[in-house]
DNA sequence: GTGGTCTAGACCACA
DNA sequence: GTGGTCTAGACCACT
Protein backbone atom coordinates (compact mmCIF):
# COMPACT_ATOMS: atom_id res chain seq x y z
CA UNK A 1 0.00 0.00 0.00
CA UNK A 2 1.29 3.44 -0.94
CA UNK A 3 0.48 6.68 0.84
CA UNK A 4 0.74 9.69 -1.38
CA UNK A 5 2.14 12.45 0.79
CA UNK A 6 1.25 15.19 -1.65
CA UNK A 7 -2.26 14.08 -2.42
CA UNK A 8 -5.03 16.34 -1.30
CA UNK A 9 -6.75 13.24 0.07
CA UNK A 10 -6.21 13.04 3.82
CA UNK A 11 -3.76 10.41 5.03
CA UNK A 12 -6.32 8.62 7.13
CA UNK A 13 -8.64 8.24 4.16
CA UNK A 14 -5.80 6.94 2.05
CA UNK A 15 -5.06 4.42 4.76
CA UNK A 16 -8.68 3.33 4.88
CA UNK A 17 -8.96 2.71 1.17
CA UNK A 18 -5.52 1.15 1.13
CA UNK A 19 -6.53 -1.43 3.70
CA UNK A 20 -9.85 -2.09 2.00
CA UNK A 21 -7.97 -2.54 -1.24
CA UNK A 22 -5.62 -5.06 0.34
CA UNK A 23 -8.58 -6.99 1.68
CA UNK A 24 -10.30 -6.88 -1.67
CA UNK A 25 -7.20 -8.15 -3.41
CA UNK A 26 -6.71 -10.90 -0.85
CA UNK A 27 -3.43 -9.53 0.46
CA UNK A 28 -5.16 -9.30 3.79
CA UNK A 29 -7.36 -12.27 4.69
CA UNK A 30 -10.05 -12.72 7.30
CA UNK A 31 -8.57 -13.05 10.77
CA UNK A 32 -5.24 -11.64 9.64
CA UNK A 33 -3.60 -9.37 12.16
CA UNK A 34 -2.96 -5.80 11.09
CA UNK A 35 0.23 -3.99 12.13
CA UNK A 36 -0.18 -2.17 15.42
CA UNK A 37 -0.97 1.50 15.31
CA UNK A 38 2.63 2.36 16.13
CA UNK A 39 4.09 -0.06 13.62
CA UNK A 40 1.81 1.15 10.88
CA UNK A 41 2.71 4.73 11.75
CA UNK A 42 6.41 3.89 11.46
CA UNK A 43 5.94 2.09 8.15
CA UNK A 44 4.21 5.03 6.54
CA UNK A 45 6.04 7.73 8.43
CA UNK A 46 2.93 9.27 9.81
CA UNK A 47 1.53 10.29 13.13
CA UNK A 48 0.10 7.39 15.22
CA UNK A 49 -2.99 9.51 15.78
CA UNK A 50 -3.65 9.41 12.08
CA UNK A 51 -3.41 5.62 11.95
CA UNK A 52 -5.58 5.39 15.02
CA UNK A 53 -8.23 7.48 13.37
CA UNK A 54 -8.24 5.25 10.30
CA UNK A 55 -8.55 2.10 12.42
CA UNK A 56 -11.44 3.61 14.34
CA UNK A 57 -13.31 4.37 11.14
CA UNK A 58 -12.67 0.89 9.78
CA UNK A 59 -13.90 -0.58 13.02
CA UNK A 60 -17.07 1.47 12.86
CA UNK A 61 -17.53 0.14 9.34
CA UNK A 62 -17.19 -3.44 10.58
CA UNK A 63 -14.16 -4.07 8.42
CA UNK A 64 -11.76 -4.77 11.26
CA UNK A 65 -12.06 -5.51 14.92
CA UNK A 66 -9.77 -4.45 17.75
CA UNK A 67 -9.19 -6.76 20.68
CA UNK A 68 -7.84 -4.97 23.67
CA UNK A 69 -4.31 -6.02 24.48
CA UNK A 70 -4.06 -8.35 21.48
CA UNK A 71 -4.29 -6.24 18.37
CA UNK A 72 -6.41 -5.51 15.35
CA UNK A 73 -7.83 -8.17 13.04
CA UNK A 74 -9.59 -8.35 9.67
CA UNK A 75 -13.22 -9.29 10.11
CA UNK A 76 -15.08 -11.91 8.10
CA UNK A 77 -15.63 -10.34 4.72
CA UNK A 78 -19.35 -9.97 4.66
CA UNK A 79 -19.78 -9.12 1.01
CA UNK A 80 -23.52 -8.81 1.20
CA UNK A 81 -23.05 -6.08 3.77
CA UNK A 82 -22.43 -3.22 1.35
CA UNK A 83 -22.14 0.15 3.00
CA UNK A 84 -24.88 1.78 0.99
CA UNK A 85 -24.43 5.14 2.64
CA UNK A 86 -20.78 5.22 1.69
CA UNK A 87 -21.59 4.07 -1.83
CA UNK A 88 -24.24 6.72 -2.19
CA UNK A 89 -21.78 9.39 -1.13
CA UNK A 90 -19.23 8.21 -3.65
CA UNK A 91 -21.85 7.92 -6.35
CA UNK A 92 -22.74 11.56 -5.96
CA UNK A 93 -19.13 12.67 -6.00
CA UNK A 94 -18.62 10.56 -9.11
CA UNK A 95 -21.56 12.13 -10.89
CA UNK A 96 -20.25 15.57 -9.96
CA UNK A 97 -17.03 14.64 -11.65
CA UNK A 98 -18.89 13.39 -14.70
CA UNK A 99 -20.67 16.72 -14.82
CA UNK A 100 -17.29 18.40 -14.70
CA UNK A 101 -15.67 16.50 -17.57
CA UNK A 102 -18.86 16.75 -19.58
CA UNK A 103 -18.57 20.48 -19.23
CA UNK A 104 -15.00 20.21 -20.47
CA UNK A 105 -16.30 18.66 -23.67
CA UNK A 106 -16.00 14.94 -22.95
CA UNK A 107 -18.82 12.78 -24.28
CA UNK A 108 -20.53 9.86 -22.55
CA UNK A 109 -18.86 7.30 -24.84
CA UNK A 110 -15.45 8.56 -23.95
CA UNK A 111 -16.14 8.32 -20.23
CA UNK A 112 -17.52 4.81 -20.54
CA UNK A 113 -14.39 3.99 -22.51
CA UNK A 114 -12.16 5.20 -19.69
CA UNK A 115 -13.95 2.99 -17.22
CA UNK A 116 -13.95 -0.02 -19.51
CA UNK A 117 -10.24 0.20 -20.14
CA UNK A 118 -9.67 0.68 -16.43
CA UNK A 119 -11.39 -2.58 -15.62
CA UNK A 120 -9.62 -4.38 -18.44
CA UNK A 121 -6.27 -3.28 -17.10
CA UNK A 122 -7.22 -4.46 -13.63
CA UNK A 123 -7.97 -7.98 -14.77
CA UNK B 1 -30.43 25.70 -8.25
CA UNK B 2 -30.51 24.51 -4.67
CA UNK B 3 -27.88 25.10 -2.02
CA UNK B 4 -27.79 22.45 0.64
CA UNK B 5 -26.84 24.24 3.83
CA UNK B 6 -26.17 21.02 5.70
CA UNK B 7 -24.04 19.36 3.06
CA UNK B 8 -20.37 18.98 3.79
CA UNK B 9 -19.73 20.37 0.33
CA UNK B 10 -18.85 24.05 0.69
CA UNK B 11 -21.42 26.59 -0.42
CA UNK B 12 -19.17 28.09 -3.03
CA UNK B 13 -18.52 24.71 -4.64
CA UNK B 14 -22.21 23.98 -4.72
CA UNK B 15 -22.71 27.33 -6.42
CA UNK B 16 -20.03 26.53 -8.97
CA UNK B 17 -21.48 23.20 -9.99
CA UNK B 18 -24.98 24.63 -9.88
CA UNK B 19 -24.07 27.36 -12.33
CA UNK B 20 -22.18 24.98 -14.59
CA UNK B 21 -25.17 22.70 -14.60
CA UNK B 22 -27.48 25.57 -15.53
CA UNK B 23 -25.20 26.46 -18.40
CA UNK B 24 -24.99 22.87 -19.53
CA UNK B 25 -28.76 22.53 -19.44
CA UNK B 26 -29.20 25.75 -21.36
CA UNK B 27 -30.93 27.59 -18.54
CA UNK B 28 -28.04 30.01 -18.76
CA UNK B 29 -26.97 30.92 -22.28
CA UNK B 30 -23.83 32.50 -23.62
CA UNK B 31 -23.73 36.23 -22.89
CA UNK B 32 -26.46 35.93 -20.28
CA UNK B 33 -25.96 38.05 -17.22
CA UNK B 34 -25.69 36.25 -13.93
CA UNK B 35 -27.38 37.69 -10.84
CA UNK B 36 -25.13 40.25 -9.20
CA UNK B 37 -23.00 39.06 -6.33
CA UNK B 38 -25.27 40.77 -3.85
CA UNK B 39 -28.46 39.49 -5.44
CA UNK B 40 -27.22 35.93 -5.61
CA UNK B 41 -26.17 36.23 -1.99
CA UNK B 42 -29.65 37.37 -1.06
CA UNK B 43 -31.32 34.59 -3.05
CA UNK B 44 -29.36 31.88 -1.31
CA UNK B 45 -29.08 33.68 2.00
CA UNK B 46 -25.34 33.69 2.07
CA UNK B 47 -22.53 36.19 2.34
CA UNK B 48 -21.66 38.14 -0.83
CA UNK B 49 -18.03 37.15 -0.36
CA UNK B 50 -18.97 33.51 -0.73
CA UNK B 51 -20.72 34.19 -4.02
CA UNK B 52 -17.80 36.28 -5.13
CA UNK B 53 -15.45 33.40 -4.44
CA UNK B 54 -17.52 31.10 -6.61
CA UNK B 55 -17.62 33.65 -9.43
CA UNK B 56 -13.86 34.09 -9.26
CA UNK B 57 -13.25 30.37 -9.60
CA UNK B 58 -15.62 30.18 -12.54
CA UNK B 59 -13.81 33.07 -14.13
CA UNK B 60 -10.44 31.39 -13.70
CA UNK B 61 -11.96 28.36 -15.41
CA UNK B 62 -13.04 30.49 -18.35
CA UNK B 63 -16.71 29.80 -17.72
CA UNK B 64 -17.79 33.36 -17.05
CA UNK B 65 -16.37 36.85 -17.46
CA UNK B 66 -16.82 39.51 -14.89
CA UNK B 67 -16.50 43.17 -15.68
CA UNK B 68 -16.09 45.62 -12.86
CA UNK B 69 -18.99 47.96 -12.56
CA UNK B 70 -21.14 46.03 -14.99
CA UNK B 71 -21.64 42.50 -13.83
CA UNK B 72 -20.91 38.90 -14.65
CA UNK B 73 -21.61 37.16 -17.96
CA UNK B 74 -21.61 33.62 -19.32
CA UNK B 75 -18.74 33.09 -21.69
CA UNK B 76 -18.95 31.29 -25.02
CA UNK B 77 -18.29 27.66 -24.26
CA UNK B 78 -15.46 26.94 -26.60
CA UNK B 79 -15.88 23.19 -26.71
CA UNK B 80 -13.50 22.77 -29.61
CA UNK B 81 -10.80 24.12 -27.36
CA UNK B 82 -10.69 21.18 -24.94
CA UNK B 83 -8.40 21.74 -22.00
CA UNK B 84 -6.69 18.35 -22.06
CA UNK B 85 -4.73 19.10 -18.95
CA UNK B 86 -7.84 19.75 -16.96
CA UNK B 87 -9.52 16.69 -18.44
CA UNK B 88 -6.55 14.52 -17.54
CA UNK B 89 -6.71 15.70 -13.94
CA UNK B 90 -10.39 14.93 -13.69
CA UNK B 91 -9.95 11.59 -15.39
CA UNK B 92 -7.48 10.50 -12.75
CA UNK B 93 -9.69 11.63 -9.91
CA UNK B 94 -12.59 9.82 -11.54
CA UNK B 95 -10.68 6.56 -11.79
CA UNK B 96 -9.63 6.89 -8.16
CA UNK B 97 -13.26 7.10 -7.26
CA UNK B 98 -14.09 4.09 -9.41
CA UNK B 99 -11.43 2.18 -7.53
CA UNK B 100 -12.99 3.32 -4.30
CA UNK B 101 -16.51 2.12 -5.06
CA UNK B 102 -15.14 -1.08 -6.52
CA UNK B 103 -13.70 -1.91 -3.13
CA UNK B 104 -17.03 -1.09 -1.61
CA UNK B 105 -18.47 -3.91 -3.67
CA UNK B 106 -19.83 -2.10 -6.70
CA UNK B 107 -19.38 -3.85 -10.05
CA UNK B 108 -18.45 -2.33 -13.38
CA UNK B 109 -21.97 -2.81 -14.79
CA UNK B 110 -23.48 -0.91 -11.92
CA UNK B 111 -21.15 2.04 -12.43
CA UNK B 112 -21.79 2.11 -16.16
CA UNK B 113 -25.47 2.06 -15.27
CA UNK B 114 -25.15 5.10 -13.02
CA UNK B 115 -23.52 7.06 -15.79
CA UNK B 116 -25.96 5.93 -18.42
CA UNK B 117 -28.95 6.91 -16.35
CA UNK B 118 -27.32 10.24 -15.57
CA UNK B 119 -27.05 11.05 -19.24
CA UNK B 120 -30.56 9.83 -19.94
CA UNK B 121 -31.94 12.11 -17.30
CA UNK B 122 -30.15 15.04 -18.89
CA UNK B 123 -31.99 14.63 -22.18
CA UNK C 1 -11.91 52.43 -32.78
CA UNK C 2 -13.49 49.40 -31.19
CA UNK C 3 -14.61 49.11 -27.57
CA UNK C 4 -14.59 45.57 -26.28
CA UNK C 5 -17.57 45.29 -23.99
CA UNK C 6 -16.43 42.05 -22.46
CA UNK C 7 -12.84 43.01 -21.87
CA UNK C 8 -11.72 43.28 -18.29
CA UNK C 9 -10.11 46.56 -19.26
CA UNK C 10 -12.32 49.48 -18.17
CA UNK C 11 -14.20 51.30 -20.89
CA UNK C 12 -12.58 54.63 -20.15
CA UNK C 13 -9.11 53.12 -20.48
CA UNK C 14 -10.06 51.52 -23.76
CA UNK C 15 -11.26 54.88 -24.96
CA UNK C 16 -8.03 56.55 -23.94
CA UNK C 17 -5.82 54.09 -25.76
CA UNK C 18 -8.19 54.11 -28.70
CA UNK C 19 -7.87 57.85 -29.12
CA UNK C 20 -4.12 57.74 -28.64
CA UNK C 21 -3.96 55.03 -31.25
CA UNK C 22 -5.95 57.13 -33.71
CA UNK C 23 -3.62 60.05 -33.15
CA UNK C 24 -0.58 57.84 -33.58
CA UNK C 25 -1.95 56.45 -36.84
CA UNK C 26 -2.82 59.90 -38.13
CA UNK C 27 -6.54 59.27 -38.18
CA UNK C 28 -6.78 62.15 -35.77
CA UNK C 29 -4.56 65.13 -36.58
CA UNK C 30 -3.45 68.07 -34.48
CA UNK C 31 -6.28 70.58 -34.07
CA UNK C 32 -8.91 68.06 -35.13
CA UNK C 33 -12.11 68.25 -33.19
CA UNK C 34 -13.14 65.18 -31.23
CA UNK C 35 -16.80 64.12 -31.04
CA UNK C 36 -18.56 65.72 -28.12
CA UNK C 37 -18.91 63.70 -24.95
CA UNK C 38 -22.52 62.93 -25.78
CA UNK C 39 -21.82 62.01 -29.38
CA UNK C 40 -18.95 59.76 -28.41
CA UNK C 41 -21.14 58.12 -25.79
CA UNK C 42 -23.81 57.44 -28.40
CA UNK C 43 -21.31 56.06 -30.88
CA UNK C 44 -19.96 53.53 -28.44
CA UNK C 45 -23.16 52.96 -26.52
CA UNK C 46 -21.71 53.95 -23.22
CA UNK C 47 -22.47 56.31 -20.41
CA UNK C 48 -21.45 59.96 -21.04
CA UNK C 49 -19.80 59.95 -17.64
CA UNK C 50 -17.42 57.30 -18.88
CA UNK C 51 -16.46 59.34 -21.95
CA UNK C 52 -16.11 62.41 -19.80
CA UNK C 53 -13.69 60.60 -17.53
CA UNK C 54 -11.57 59.51 -20.49
CA UNK C 55 -11.45 63.08 -21.87
CA UNK C 56 -10.41 64.40 -18.49
CA UNK C 57 -7.56 61.96 -18.26
CA UNK C 58 -6.42 62.77 -21.80
CA UNK C 59 -6.56 66.43 -20.98
CA UNK C 60 -4.45 65.93 -17.88
CA UNK C 61 -1.97 64.09 -20.09
CA UNK C 62 -1.83 67.04 -22.49
CA UNK C 63 -3.11 64.97 -25.38
CA UNK C 64 -6.27 66.96 -25.97
CA UNK C 65 -7.59 70.32 -24.89
CA UNK C 66 -11.13 71.31 -24.10
CA UNK C 67 -12.36 74.80 -24.97
CA UNK C 68 -15.44 75.76 -23.08
CA UNK C 69 -18.42 76.10 -25.34
CA UNK C 70 -16.53 75.04 -28.44
CA UNK C 71 -15.45 71.45 -27.95
CA UNK C 72 -12.43 69.22 -27.56
CA UNK C 73 -9.37 69.32 -29.80
CA UNK C 74 -6.26 67.27 -30.42
CA UNK C 75 -3.20 69.06 -29.12
CA UNK C 76 0.05 69.51 -31.01
CA UNK C 77 1.68 66.11 -30.93
CA UNK C 78 4.70 66.84 -28.85
CA UNK C 79 6.61 63.63 -29.48
CA UNK C 80 9.54 64.61 -27.34
CA UNK C 81 7.17 64.93 -24.43
CA UNK C 82 6.97 61.23 -23.61
CA UNK C 83 4.99 60.50 -20.49
CA UNK C 84 7.78 58.68 -18.72
CA UNK C 85 5.69 57.88 -15.70
CA UNK C 86 3.08 56.17 -17.83
CA UNK C 87 5.77 54.33 -19.76
CA UNK C 88 7.42 53.19 -16.57
CA UNK C 89 4.14 51.81 -15.31
CA UNK C 90 3.55 49.89 -18.51
CA UNK C 91 7.11 48.67 -18.56
CA UNK C 92 6.67 47.09 -15.16
CA UNK C 93 3.40 45.48 -16.12
CA UNK C 94 5.05 44.18 -19.26
CA UNK C 95 7.93 42.65 -17.34
CA UNK C 96 5.45 41.04 -14.97
CA UNK C 97 3.86 39.42 -17.96
CA UNK C 98 7.22 38.29 -19.26
CA UNK C 99 7.85 36.71 -15.87
CA UNK C 100 4.53 34.96 -16.20
CA UNK C 101 5.10 33.42 -19.64
CA UNK C 102 8.66 32.57 -18.69
CA UNK C 103 7.24 30.61 -15.83
CA UNK C 104 4.94 28.87 -18.31
CA UNK C 105 8.00 27.66 -20.15
CA UNK C 106 8.41 30.27 -22.88
CA UNK C 107 12.00 31.26 -23.70
CA UNK C 108 13.37 34.71 -24.38
CA UNK C 109 13.79 34.01 -28.09
CA UNK C 110 10.18 33.06 -28.45
CA UNK C 111 9.00 36.25 -26.77
CA UNK C 112 11.28 38.41 -28.91
CA UNK C 113 9.86 36.55 -31.89
CA UNK C 114 6.29 37.44 -30.91
CA UNK C 115 7.19 41.09 -30.70
CA UNK C 116 9.12 41.09 -33.93
CA UNK C 117 6.30 39.51 -35.87
CA UNK C 118 3.89 41.93 -34.25
CA UNK C 119 5.79 44.91 -35.57
CA UNK C 120 6.20 43.34 -38.98
CA UNK C 121 2.49 42.82 -39.27
CA UNK C 122 1.84 46.42 -38.27
CA UNK C 123 3.96 47.81 -41.09
CA UNK D 1 10.29 39.18 -1.47
CA UNK D 2 8.93 42.67 -0.89
CA UNK D 3 5.29 43.67 -0.66
CA UNK D 4 4.64 47.23 -1.65
CA UNK D 5 1.81 48.41 0.55
CA UNK D 6 1.21 51.52 -1.47
CA UNK D 7 1.16 49.88 -4.87
CA UNK D 8 -2.14 49.69 -6.69
CA UNK D 9 -1.36 46.05 -7.33
CA UNK D 10 -3.26 43.96 -4.79
CA UNK D 11 -1.25 42.32 -2.01
CA UNK D 12 -2.25 38.84 -3.04
CA UNK D 13 -1.09 39.39 -6.61
CA UNK D 14 2.21 40.74 -5.39
CA UNK D 15 2.56 37.62 -3.28
CA UNK D 16 1.78 35.41 -6.26
CA UNK D 17 4.38 36.93 -8.52
CA UNK D 18 6.85 37.12 -5.66
CA UNK D 19 6.56 33.41 -5.00
CA UNK D 20 6.73 32.54 -8.68
CA UNK D 21 9.84 34.64 -8.97
CA UNK D 22 11.43 32.89 -6.01
CA UNK D 23 10.70 29.54 -7.61
CA UNK D 24 12.03 30.68 -10.94
CA UNK D 25 15.21 31.97 -9.33
CA UNK D 26 15.66 28.74 -7.41
CA UNK D 27 15.22 30.32 -4.00
CA UNK D 28 12.30 27.99 -3.64
CA UNK D 29 12.88 24.46 -4.91
CA UNK D 30 10.49 21.68 -5.80
CA UNK D 31 9.07 20.04 -2.66
CA UNK D 32 10.13 22.96 -0.49
CA UNK D 33 7.65 23.96 2.16
CA UNK D 34 6.30 27.47 1.98
CA UNK D 35 5.81 29.46 5.16
CA UNK D 36 2.46 28.66 6.70
CA UNK D 37 -0.39 30.98 5.92
CA UNK D 38 -0.18 32.51 9.37
CA UNK D 39 3.60 32.86 9.29
CA UNK D 40 3.58 34.47 5.87
CA UNK D 41 0.86 36.79 7.07
CA UNK D 42 2.99 37.79 10.03
CA UNK D 43 6.10 38.31 7.92
CA UNK D 44 4.34 40.68 5.58
CA UNK D 45 2.01 42.12 8.18
CA UNK D 46 -1.12 41.17 6.37
CA UNK D 47 -4.24 39.17 7.03
CA UNK D 48 -3.93 35.37 6.80
CA UNK D 49 -6.92 35.33 4.45
CA UNK D 50 -4.99 37.41 1.97
CA UNK D 51 -2.10 34.97 1.99
CA UNK D 52 -4.56 32.12 1.72
CA UNK D 53 -6.07 33.70 -1.35
CA UNK D 54 -2.67 33.91 -3.02
CA UNK D 55 -1.89 30.28 -2.15
CA UNK D 56 -5.22 29.16 -3.58
CA UNK D 57 -4.56 30.88 -6.89
CA UNK D 58 -1.10 29.37 -7.07
CA UNK D 59 -2.59 25.97 -6.38
CA UNK D 60 -5.15 26.37 -9.14
CA UNK D 61 -2.25 27.23 -11.43
CA UNK D 62 -0.47 24.02 -10.47
CA UNK D 63 2.44 25.89 -8.95
CA UNK D 64 2.06 24.61 -5.41
CA UNK D 65 0.15 21.91 -3.57
CA UNK D 66 -1.45 22.45 -0.26
CA UNK D 67 -2.28 19.64 2.09
CA UNK D 68 -4.67 20.30 4.91
CA UNK D 69 -3.05 19.96 8.29
CA UNK D 70 0.46 19.78 6.86
CA UNK D 71 1.24 22.84 4.86
CA UNK D 72 1.98 24.10 1.38
CA UNK D 73 4.65 22.76 -0.96
CA UNK D 74 6.27 23.76 -4.24
CA UNK D 75 5.19 21.46 -7.03
CA UNK D 76 7.48 20.01 -9.67
CA UNK D 77 7.56 22.51 -12.50
CA UNK D 78 6.54 20.36 -15.39
CA UNK D 79 7.95 22.55 -18.13
CA UNK D 80 7.50 19.97 -20.83
CA UNK D 81 3.79 20.16 -20.21
CA UNK D 82 3.29 23.70 -21.50
CA UNK D 83 -0.19 25.04 -21.00
CA UNK D 84 -0.67 26.51 -24.47
CA UNK D 85 -4.02 27.95 -23.58
CA UNK D 86 -2.58 29.95 -20.76
CA UNK D 87 0.37 31.02 -22.89
CA UNK D 88 -1.94 32.20 -25.64
CA UNK D 89 -3.88 34.33 -23.19
CA UNK D 90 -0.75 35.95 -21.87
CA UNK D 91 0.63 36.46 -25.33
CA UNK D 92 -2.41 38.48 -26.31
CA UNK D 93 -2.26 40.58 -23.18
CA UNK D 94 1.43 41.14 -23.79
CA UNK D 95 0.87 42.33 -27.34
CA UNK D 96 -1.87 44.66 -26.11
CA UNK D 97 0.65 46.18 -23.79
CA UNK D 98 3.21 46.51 -26.55
CA UNK D 99 0.61 48.37 -28.57
CA UNK D 100 0.04 50.60 -25.59
CA UNK D 101 3.64 51.62 -25.08
CA UNK D 102 4.09 52.01 -28.80
CA UNK D 103 1.47 54.73 -28.78
CA UNK D 104 3.28 56.29 -25.87
CA UNK D 105 6.24 56.73 -28.17
CA UNK D 106 8.35 53.68 -27.38
CA UNK D 107 10.08 52.00 -30.32
CA UNK D 108 10.51 48.30 -30.99
CA UNK D 109 14.25 48.42 -30.20
CA UNK D 110 13.59 49.90 -26.81
CA UNK D 111 11.09 47.20 -25.92
CA UNK D 112 13.42 44.45 -27.08
CA UNK D 113 16.06 46.13 -24.93
CA UNK D 114 13.88 46.01 -21.84
CA UNK D 115 13.32 42.32 -22.27
CA UNK D 116 16.94 41.59 -23.00
CA UNK D 117 18.15 43.40 -19.93
CA UNK D 118 15.50 41.64 -17.85
CA UNK D 119 16.84 38.26 -18.87
CA UNK D 120 20.43 39.37 -18.39
CA UNK D 121 19.67 40.44 -14.87
CA UNK D 122 18.17 37.03 -14.17
CA UNK D 123 21.41 35.24 -14.97
C1' DG E 1 0.16 23.15 14.69
C1' DT E 2 -1.70 23.17 9.57
C1' DG E 3 -5.23 25.02 5.84
C1' DG E 4 -10.50 25.71 4.56
C1' DT E 5 -14.87 27.93 4.95
C1' DC E 6 -17.85 31.47 6.18
C1' DT E 7 -19.51 35.90 8.05
C1' DA E 8 -19.63 40.91 8.75
C1' DG E 9 -18.23 45.04 7.55
C1' DA E 10 -15.14 48.65 5.52
C1' DC E 11 -13.25 51.06 1.53
C1' DC E 12 -12.26 51.56 -3.43
C1' DA E 13 -12.81 51.64 -8.68
C1' DC E 14 -15.93 51.55 -12.52
C1' DA E 15 -20.54 52.58 -15.17
C1' DG F 1 -25.64 50.14 -9.05
C1' DT F 2 -21.60 46.71 -10.18
C1' DG F 3 -17.32 43.74 -8.58
C1' DG F 4 -12.51 43.78 -5.97
C1' DT F 5 -9.66 43.95 -1.99
C1' DC F 6 -8.73 43.64 2.70
C1' DT F 7 -9.44 42.93 7.70
C1' DA F 8 -10.99 40.60 11.90
C1' DG F 9 -12.65 36.90 13.89
C1' DA F 10 -15.23 32.45 14.31
C1' DC F 11 -15.49 27.47 13.61
C1' DC F 12 -14.02 23.11 11.49
C1' DA F 13 -11.06 19.17 9.61
C1' DC F 14 -6.61 17.10 9.48
C1' DT F 15 -1.74 15.91 11.53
Amino acid sequence: MQINKTSSKPFYEQLISGIKEDIFKGILQTEDKLPSVREMAKIHEMNPNTVSKAYKVLESQDVIVTVKGRGTYVKANNESNRDERQIQKNREALLDMIKEVTYLGVQEDEIQGWIKSYFEKED
